[in-house]
Order: C-alpha cells, then sequence, then structure tokens
DNA sequence: CGCCCGGCGTGACAAATGTCACTGGCATAG
DNA sequence: CTATGCCAGTGACATTTGTCACGCCGGGCG
C-alpha cells in the first residue's frame, strides 16, 4: 500500500525478497507480517485478506514471492495462484491447514513453487522463501512422502462424478439431472462408493473422497 | 521451558507479564511468540501445540496470563482453560477462528477472562492482554453484541434431547429407545427442530444448535 | 471364436428419514 | 368456567436413500 519508492529499483535488485502475503485472518497475517519483516533480507510489500484482492495486490505490487493461505473467501489460494501466475512474473508459496495429498497435486499443478503446512515452525518460513525465491522449489517432505504414498483412488469415472457433486448438498434427484442419468443409476454409485470408501452416507464419502483429494 | 531466574522473582513481580501461549500451528503460534515477545512488558514463559499440554505447561510455568486458542486436539481451549483455573491462579484469554455466542457463552461460564476472535488486528492483541493482566475483562465487541441479539433458544427440552443424541450418528431407532419413546415421536421432535433452525437434515441441525451452544 | 471380467446403466425393493394430522395434559388469559 | 395456546406424544403417510439383481458393452485370453 505505500507508494513504491523513487523509481528505478527492479524486482530484481540485488538487495532484499519483496514478499505478498494473503491470509483471511487478520491476527496471523499480522504476525506473520510483522515476523517476515525483521529479517533483514525481506521486505512485505502488500497483504490481502482474500483470494482476489491478493489478485490485485500481486499485479500492482510485483513482489518477487507469494505467500498465499490456501484457505481464502473469494478465490482459494490455488485458484489465486493461477490467475496470478498468469500475469505477473513471480513465484508462489501455498501455505495450507489441511495438507492433502490431492490438494498437494492440484498446487503443483497450477506452477506453484512452495506447498507448507501450517505445522511448519515459523523459522523455517524464511528459509523457504529464500529458496523459492532463489529459483528452487520447496516442497515439505511430509506431504511429499504421503502424496506419493497414497493409494491410487479406487473409485471409477463415474462414481467421482456423482461423488462431486454430492458435496454441496445436492439431492440424488439434482445429480442425476446435471449427469443426465437416471436416480437409480446415481444412487448405485454413490452406494458402490460408500462400500469402498467405508462410509456410512453419501456425505460421508464425499468428505473422505474429498480428504484424499480425489475430487 | 528455560529455567526460573535465580529464586526470588514470582509472578506478580512489577514488571512484565508472564504469558503462555496455546495454539496447535506451529506457524502461528510461533509467529505470535515472536511477535508479542517483542512487545516490552510481555515475555513468553511457555507455549504447548495441544490442549492437554497447555495444561500441563499452565501449572509448570504458572503465567500470568494464558493465551489459548479455541480449536485445539486433546482437548479444547474452554476444557484447557477450566482446568488451568482450577489448579492455577491465572487469567486465560481465548482466541478462536470462529466466533459463534453459544462458544462465547460456555466460555464465559468457564471463567474466562478475554475473548477475542482471529480476525483482531493482532496491534490489539497486546493491548487485550495488559487488559486481562490488570484484571479487566476483554470480549470482542462484534462477539459480544451477536450473543446478545441471538434469540433466545426457540427449542423445547425435548427436541434438545433428541438432538443432543442426533450428534454422533445415532439412528433414530437408537435415540427412541435410549429416551424410551416411539420412533415417531423422536422424528417428530427432529423435524421440528429442523424447522425452528431452518436446516435440511438432523444432522444439519444438530450442527446448528451445537454452534449456537444450545447443546 | 467363446468366455469371462469389469465398468456403465437401469429399475425394483427395503429401510431410514422427514412431514402431517391428531390426541391429551396443563397453564393462563378472558 | 371456558377458550386458547403450547408442549408431549403417537401413528399414518410420502419422500429420500441405500441395496440388490440384472442387462449391455468392450477388451483381454485360452
Amino acid at each position: 500500500m505505500s507508494g513504491a519508492p523513487a523509481g528505478a529499483v527492479e524486482s530484481d535488485a540485488a538487495r532484499g525478497i519483496r514478499l505478498m502475503i494473503a491470509d483471511d485472518e487478520h491476527l496471523i497475517r499480522g504476525a506473520l507480517v510483522a515476523l517476515l519483516n525483521l529479517e533483514p533480507d525481506i521486505e512485505v510489500v502488500a497483504h490481502a485478506d482474500n483470494g482476489v484482492a491478493a489478485v490485485e495486490q500481486a499485479i500492482a505490487a510485483r513482489p518477487d514471492v507469494c505467500l498465499l493461505d490456501l484457505e481464502m473467501p473469494g478465490a482459494d489460494g490455488i485458484e489465486a495462484a493461477a490467475r496470478i501466475l498468469a500475469q505477473v512474473s513471480t513465484r508462489v508459496v501455498i501455505v495450507t491447514r489441511h495438507a492433502r495429498p490431492g490438494v498437494l497435486r492440484r498446487a503443483l499443478a497450477s506452477k506453484v513453487s512452495g506447498f507448507v503446512p501450517k505445522s511448519t515452525p515459523a523459522e523455517e518460513l524464511a528459509h523457504v522463501i529464500r529458496d523459492v525465491a532463489g529459483g528452487r522449489r520447496y516442497i515439505d517432505p511430509e506431504i511429499a512422502a504421503a502424496a506419493l504414498t497414497a493409494e491410487r483412488c479406487p473409485l471409477t469415472d463415474r462414481e467421482l462424478d456423482a461423488l462431486r457433486f454430492s458435496r454441496g448438498a445436492m439431492s440424488v434427484q439434482q445429480i442425476a439431472e446435471r449427469l443426465h442419468l437416471a436416480q437409480g443409476t446415481v444412487r448405485n454409485y454413490l452406494s458402490s462408493a460408500m462400500t469402498k470408501l467405508d462410509a456410512t452416507s453419501r456425505h460421508d464419502a464425499a468428505e473422505k473422497a474429498w480428504q484424499q483429494g480425489w475430487i
């Protein structure tokens, strides 16, 4: 928000990583801003409290690195990352509370450079930011391992389709219309998915599949 | 963790508020510890990443103020607060992501002194801690207003009974047995509760009632 | 080729769930 | 006293959900 210093300093100036922070929780955002500003080689040049604002801020401030929370109103971190990277030459680090394997895959598909859970020690974060600013990538080893270990999804394509719509409280009727199928068919897929996932209701199944990052 | 300085300094020494911080997210806990330690009159003397550890730490370190996250594994913030206050002469501030009226009521019933959402600006937090250390109370005005505005629970006793069991996935059949009622009766209470709470399923209703602190 | 297997798709059926109309008790206002 | 309203309690009914047995198709395999 503070005006850029007079003209010439470009983003790849030798000293100082220009950082943007986006997190919807004021307390945490404030703490991170203050904390990272203490690092001698990091300068927080912008911050936002939702995905849409994050994109605007990134375009305006052109930071070297963007630190995005995954869970944000408006546009989630990955969506914001995709939009930012499409328009600005920068690198993105995603921070998340619920680090599921599938999310990591989505994130990597959006070309983010870093992926860390909020269980990361604070000191480590500055380290990651420097790595990423230097052109390297950083993926939290725990999550990476989980993503690679994760058993292949046992669900069939159509089962996944049906499950996808089951989140967000659509009725079987509505799902059937949406997929151009008979109600019984949809129920069948859902039932089958429930069996495979050992769930007691389709909401439960959808939840579990989501946790695994399969939908 | 660090050993206490030689003997005599007691917790009500004139200078310095001894603070404990509990939050299960390492990143946030670390940021808060660092940030609040920067305040000249605050000293972070312990921290924990779950409710049980928080109680132990509080007993061991005897801080002046405990800052507890509401959402923690083990024991949630309010439970931890109750246990701490039963054994240590200290004051508790609860910090939470989802600030719902009912939670505030539960918290106050446990004699906590402060209640703030994570949307609080970071600068404000130190202020709150000083207030509380000084024996005053601080309740986030937004939440307080919401709690006072919140209409009285519209549910009848039996509806509440039925809802209580509906959390934890008991079937109508089982609830009926447990309450010595006919299944139809239970369904009726549940249905009525759903209408009153504008919910689409009994789980939904139970969830909403819980959110409000009614069960 | 003939066979079997796995995924897709369907309808019939049963159980669980939610809605409704109704009875009776009890308190309270008129 | 009577009327009114609220809550407890019940069963009949409609809807939704989950399970099953089945038919169809395409792709390996003996």
